[in-house]
DNA sequence: ATATGTTAGTTTCAAATGAAACGAATTTCA
DNA sequence: TGAAATTCGTTTCATTTGAAACTAACATAT
């Protein structure tokens, strides 16, 4: 049994401080903040994705992006993919150790300079992954299928200035 | 120590399987891909706004965002937590119970149904809250000054859209 | 050469996470 | 009534996560 602080489980008092302190306070209403949106769109987004593929094929979202990157990029090496995935070098470590356990890619150690690894699908995890592309692609497509052409240009410019604005903060 | 199996150690042979095999196979290139971008950017500009207030008021995003929604809407519960900031009850309610042992929200229980709770900024929550919000417009802001006044209007829809479209998959 | 520093990748450890089980309050319906 | 089902919120437990420490390989400077 856990002990629980006693005051943290009795009411607060009646009557409030601020609700809305009076003079003209600043206000963030969330479901208008761009991180906030972004953040849900997303999350919503990778949610459905993953359920695709997670159920189907028992990949994590990390070891489908090391696939993925892979598919484009074969014989890189994990600095290689950590760059092209953004994501940090243990989440790709691991990413990786579960796919090589999986029998879905093979590493070799690169003999010129032997801290290396070099990577790439194995013979099912290249057919895996030819399974997942299309089930990714037309997921997308649908996504966009909100949007008129015309749009989904003008999305691509934007997400690659507030990529580029967000990266010097 | 822990033992690891020989064989995840070893690496491949040379001559690989498939790099290209060959037909017009499909292929995905992450860095072109909408909800990968998504991600990314997501993520980029997550962390930076979570640096601001978690160095400096030791609060973590699910605890921010309650702080957030309850600045906008007091005296809700628990369950309208989860509908307004898109997080799952067991995120909510741990970041509620963070919020109380650090004194920034109180909570009563709503006389008409002892479920419900009904969550409040304290007094030094609220002057936090008032802290913070300037802070994450300013982020916001500068945020969006990659993008001129129409694309900030075409965003606007498009984001709308597309969690529209994202939510019934 | 040998010491010092840097880089690729792994491991450890503590914290964050979410699915499922749970307790308490309320509602539904026979 | 009162038994079964539902709902709010918490807790448990196993998994995921990332920062920091670490190992091995290489680079640089003395």
């Amino acid at each position: 049994m856990e002990e629980i602080p006693e005051d943290l489980l009795r009411d607060a008092e009646e009557n409030g401080p601020p609700a809305s302190a009076a003079g003209g306070d600043p206000v963030l209403n969330l479901e208008g903040f761009l991180p906030y949106r972004l953040s849900v769109l997303t999350n919503t987004v990778s949610r459905a994705i993953a359920g695709a593929y997670s159920k189907r094929f028992g990949l994590s979202i990390p070891e489908w992006r090391v696939l993925a990157v892979l598919g484009r990029f074969p014989d890189i090496s994990a600095k290689e993919v950590t760059e092209r995935t953004a994501m940090d070098k243990v989440r790709v470590s691991r990413a990786v150790a579960a796919l090589r356990r999986k029998a879905l890619i093979k590493r070799r150690t690169d003999a010129q300079d032997r801290r290396f690894s070099i990577l790439r699908h194995s013979e099912r995890g290249h057919r895996i992954y030819e399974e997942i592309v299309p089930l990714a692609l037309s997921y997308e497509k649908r996504l966009l299928d909100a949007l008129c052409d015309e749009e989904r240009h003008a999305l691509d410019a934007m997400l690659t200035k507030l990529m580029g604005k967000a990266r010097d903060l």
